[in-house]
DNA sequence: AGTAAAAGGTTTTTT
DNA sequence: ACCTTTTACT
C-alpha cells in the first residue's frame, strides 16, 4: 500500500483527521464509517476515491452510489480536484435506481426485461393503479375505496421493506385495512400490466438488479467493479442491502457511509438496521466514527446533541468541535404563521446586511405546505428564493402532458400515456380513449406496425369539438418520427408538439399561457440529452429538483434564499438556518405520533434539520395554527414547541414576537384579534 | 353511453 | 388544492 509517507503528500490527505485518514486509507474488505452530521464525510468519501483512482484502480471499476445525482455529481467533482494526473471523470456515479436502469440497458435480458423498456416515476404509478381499480369495479357505488396514491404507497412499502401485505396494512396503513383483499387483487393485476407493456417503476429497478445478479448474467455484472462506496447508507432499504450483498460478496471491497442518527426515510422503506447490522452481515468489517464537527458552532452543536441524547436509539455518539463560540440559537414563540413569516424576512434581511449572502441562508420545514405563508411574504417583500422539496415540475399536469406525448412516440405500447394524451382532447374521455387505442392495436397487427402509424393512418369518428385537435395531433407526431428515415431532436420535437397543447390547453387550463412558456423551457432543458428516450428516463430518474434547476446556469449568479424540506435538506449546509413549524403536531407530525418507531423518526427529522447550521440557528413556533388545511375555517389549536426541544431549552435563547398584549394601555385590540370567537372556537374543537 | 360540471373528502416526507 | 364520486347534460 502506498502511504502518505512519499516526498510529497498526495492531496487527498490535506488536511484531513486521525479518523478520515484511516477511512481513507482502509484496505481490504468492507468499512463501514459512521459520520454524524458535519464531520467531513462528503470530503473522507470524496478522498477515498480519489486515492483509489490516484493509486490505479481504473476509474470505470469503481462505483459510488449516492442519494441524488447531484450528490454524486458533488462528490466526483471534489474527488478531481484532490488528483491531477489522473481522470475520475469514468466512475459510475448516481442513485441505486439510475445504476440499476444502467445495467438493466444492457443486461436487462437475462432476467426477461425487453429493451427499450420505460421507467415510470410514482405518479405514474399510481395512475396505473387508478385505471386498474376501476377497471376491476372498487370506483363507483362500493364504499370508499383508497386514493390511488394511497394504493401505489401501500405497494411500494410492501415491496420495498419485504413485508407481508397484511403486516404492511395493518402497521402503516391502518385506515385502509378493509380492503386488503382488493388490494390484493389490484396488485396483482398491475404486476401483469407492467409485463405487458414493458414498463418498470421505481422499485422494480432495485428487484431486477437484485435478480439480474442471481441470474447467468450475475458473474458479468460482479466483475464490472472493483471498488462500491455507498453514501447515507442509513436510508438504504433491504433491496439495497441484498445488493450489495450479492455485488461484494460478504467480504468484498464495499464502503458504506451513514449515520444512524440521520436516518429519516424508513416511510420508503429504509431500515436503519442495515447500518446497524453492517459489521455481522460483512465479514472482518473495519468500522471507523468520525464525530469531530465541522459545520457548526458548538453552542448548535449543543442544542442538537440535548435533543439526541433523549433518544433511547442504541448508537450514542457526541458530536464536539474546535470552533470558537457563537451566539446561542433562538427559540422564538410567535403569534400566528403570518408573524412568523415576517420575523424570518426580517432576519433574513438583518444577516444580508451582515453580508451573508441569502444562498448562505437556509428555511427548513417538515412538509412542503409549511412554506406557503412564508413565500408570500417573500414575494410581498421581493426576496427571491428557490423552494426544494414539495410539488415538483415534473408533477404539474401540463409537463405531464408533454411527456406522455414524448412517450408515446417513445414506447407505443405505454399505455398510461396514450390514455392521457386522448383524453387531452376534449369530447374524448377514458370511454373513447380505450375504443381508440383498442382500434389501433386492430389496425397495427393487421399491417405489421404500431399504433403511431396506424393513427396517423386512420380517420375516427369523433364529436366536431375533437376533430381539429386530432388532426394536428397527427400531424405532429408524424413530423416528430422525422420523414426522410431522421428524427428530429427531443428538443425541436417539442417544439412542433407545443401547438397541439396549445390548441387543448386553452379550454382545460385558464393559465395557459403560463404553461405553455413552461414547455418552451422543457424544450430548452431536452436539448443538453441527445435523445428523446435518454431524455424521458434521465428525466423521471432525476428529476429537477427546483424549478430554478430547469433555468439552469444562467441563474447560477443569482442570489436567492433556499427553502426545503427537511428530507430534501439532508447533506446540506448553510451559514444561517430557520427552522420553522416546530411545534408539536409539526414535528412531530401528528400522524407519527402513535408509533413509537415513527416517533423516532421525528426526533431524527428535528435533528437533521439543527446540524444543518454553521453559525446562526433559528427555531420558530406560531403559537396559533389552523389545523385545517382545506378550509378557510378558523379552527385553531395553541401550539407548544416539539416535545423534542424540551430536554435542549437551556440551550437555547427564548424570544417571543407579535403576541397581542391584553394590558395593552390604549385598550385596542390588534388586527384580526377577536377574543370572543377565539374563546368559543377552542370550546368547540 | 359517455363526457363535463359540481359536490364532497382528504394522513407527510421521495428515489 | 387536488382527487373521487355524484349528478346533469349531450
Amino acid at each position: 500500500m502506498f502511504d502518505a509517507s512519499t516526498p510529497e503528500d498526495p492531496t487527498w490527505l490535506d488536511g484531513l483527521n486521525d479518523r478520515q485518514r484511516e477511512a481513507v486509507l482502509h484496505d481490504g474488505g468492507p468499512l463501514l464509517v459512521i459520520a454524524g452530521a458535519g464531520t467531513g464525510k462528503t470530503r473522507t468519501l470524496a478522498s477515498r476515491v480519489a486515492r483509489l483512482v490516484d493509486e490505479g484502480v481504473p476509474a470505470d471499476r469503481v462505483l459510488l452510489l449516492t442519494f441524488t445525482r447531484r450528490a454524486a455529481a458533488e462528490m466526483l467533482r471534489r474527488s478531481s480536484a484532490l488528483i491531477s494526473n489522473r481522470s475520475v471523470g469514468k466512475v459510475w456515479g448516481g442513485t441505486f435506481h439510475a445504476v440499476a436502469n444502467r445495467l438493466l440497458r444492457k443486461y436487462g435480458s437475462a432476467v426477461g426485461l425487453q429493451d427499450g423498456f420505460t421507467v415510470i416515476d410514482q405518479s405514474d404509478a399510481a395512475s396505473l393503479f387508478g385505471m386498474i381499480r376501476t377497471e376491476l369495479g372498487y370506483s363507483g357505488s362500493k364504499q370508499r375505496f383508497p386514493k390511488k396514491e394511497t394504493i401505489a404507497a401501500v405497494y411500494s412499502r410492501t415491496v420495498n421493506a419485504r413485508t407481508p401485505l397484511t403486516e404492511t396494512v395493518e402497521e402503516r396503513f391502518p385506515w385502509v385495512v378493509d380492503h386488503v383483499d382488493a388490494l390484493r387483487e389490484i396488485f396483482r393485476a398491475y404486476t401483469a400490466r407492467k409485463k405487458d407493456h414493458n414498463v418498470v417503476d421505481y422499485d422494480d429497478l432495485l428487484l431486477y438488479w437484485n435478480a439480474l445478479l442471481d441470474s447467468t448474467a450475475g458473474g458479468t455484472v460482479r466483475n464490472l467493479f472493483d471498488q462500491v462506496l455507498v453514501d447515507e447508507y442509513q436510508d438504504t432499504n433491504r433491496s439495497q442491502a441484498e445488493i450489495l450483498r450479492s455485488l461484494c460478496g460478504i467480504a468484498g471491497n464495499l464502503t458504506v457511509v451513514g449515520d444512524d442518527a440521520q436516518a429519516i426515510y424508513s416511510f420508503r422503506g429504509a431500515t436503519v438496521e442495515n447500518i446497524l447490522e453492517f459489521p455481522e452481515a460483512f465479514e472482518g468489517a473495519t468500522v471507523v466514527t468520525l464525530e469531530q464537527n465541522y459545520r457548526s458552532t458548538p453552542q448548535i452543536l449543543n442544542a442538537a446533541n440535548a435533543v439526541m441524547k433523549a433518544s433511547p436509539e442504541t448508537f450514542q455518539k457526541e458530536l464536539w468541535t474546535q470552533r470558537a463560540a457563537g451566539r446561542m440559537p433562538d427559540l422564538i414563540t410567535c403569534f400566528d404563521e403570518s408573524a412568523q413569516a415576517e420575523l424570518v424576512a426580517d432576519r433574513v434581511l438583518d444577516h444580508r446586511e451582515a453580508g451573508l449572502a441569502l444562498r448562505d441562508q437556509a428555511v427548513l420545514f417538515r412538509t412542503g405546505h409549511h412554506s406557503a405563508g412564508l413565500e408570500i411574504e417573500l414575494s410581498r417583500r421581493n426576496i427571491p428564493f428557490v423552494k426544494y422539496g414539495g410539488l415538483r415540475f415534473l408533477e404539474a399536469a401540463h409537463v405531464k402532458d408533454l411527456l406522455a406525448l414524448l412517450r408515446i412516440l417513445d414506447n407505443p405500447k405505454d399505455e398510461l400515456a396514450w390514455n392521457r394524451v386522448l383524453q387531452m382532447i376534449p369530447g374524448i374521455g377514458p370511454a373513447t380513449s380505450l375504443k381508440i387505442t383498442d382500434h389501433l392495436d386492430g389496425e397495427a397487427q393487421k399491417n405489421d406496425s404500431d399504433r403511431l402509424v396506424a393513427l396517423v393512418a386512420v380517420q375516427f369518428p369523433v364529436v366536431a369539438e375533437a376533430r381539429e385537435p386530432m388532426e394536428e395531433l397527427q400531424k405532429a407526431l408524424l413530423d416528430c418520427r422525422g420523414h426522410d428515415g431522421t428524427e428530429p431532436g427531443p428538443s425541436q420535437q417539442i417544439e412542433r408538439l407545443i401547438p397541439f397543447c396549445s390548441l387543448v390547453f386553452e379550454r382545460s387550463y385558464d393559465d395557459s399561457a403560463a404553461r405553455l412558456a413552461d414547455l418552451g423551457q422543457l424544450a430548452a432543458l431536452a436539448a443538453e440529452y441527445g435523445t428523446r428516450s435518454r431524455f424521458l428516463t434521465e428525466i423521471t430518474l432525476d428529476p429537477p429538483a427546483s424549478t430554478s434547476d430547469l433555468a439552469g446556469p444562467p441563474h447560477l449568479d443569482d442570489d436567492y434564499l433556499i427553502l426545503s424540506t427537511i428530507h430534501s435538506a439532508k447533506g446540506g449546509e448553510w451559514r444561517a438556518v430557520f427552522v420553522i413549524h416546530a411545534a408539536d403536531g409539526n414535528i412531530p407530525s401528528d400522524m407519527a405520533i402513535s408509533d413509537p418507531g415513527g416517533l423516532e423518526e421525528e426526533r431524527r427529522l428535528l435533528y437533521v434539520a439543527l446540524t444543518r447550521a454553521k453559525d446562526h440557528l433559528h427555531v420558530t413556533v406560531p403559537q396559533r395554527f389552523y389545523h385545517k388545511r382545506f378550509s378557510g375555517s378558523r379552527e385553531h389549536s395553541y401550539a407548544l414547541p416539539s416535545r423534542f426541544l424540551d430536554p435542549a431549552m437551556e440551550q437555547f435563547e427564548h424570544v417571543t414576537v407579535g403576541i397581542p398584549q391584553h394590558d395593552d394601555a390604549t385598550g385596542v385590540l390588534p388586527p384580526g384579534k377577536d377574543p370572543v370567537a377565539d374563546v368559543l372556537e377552542d370550546l368547540w374543537r
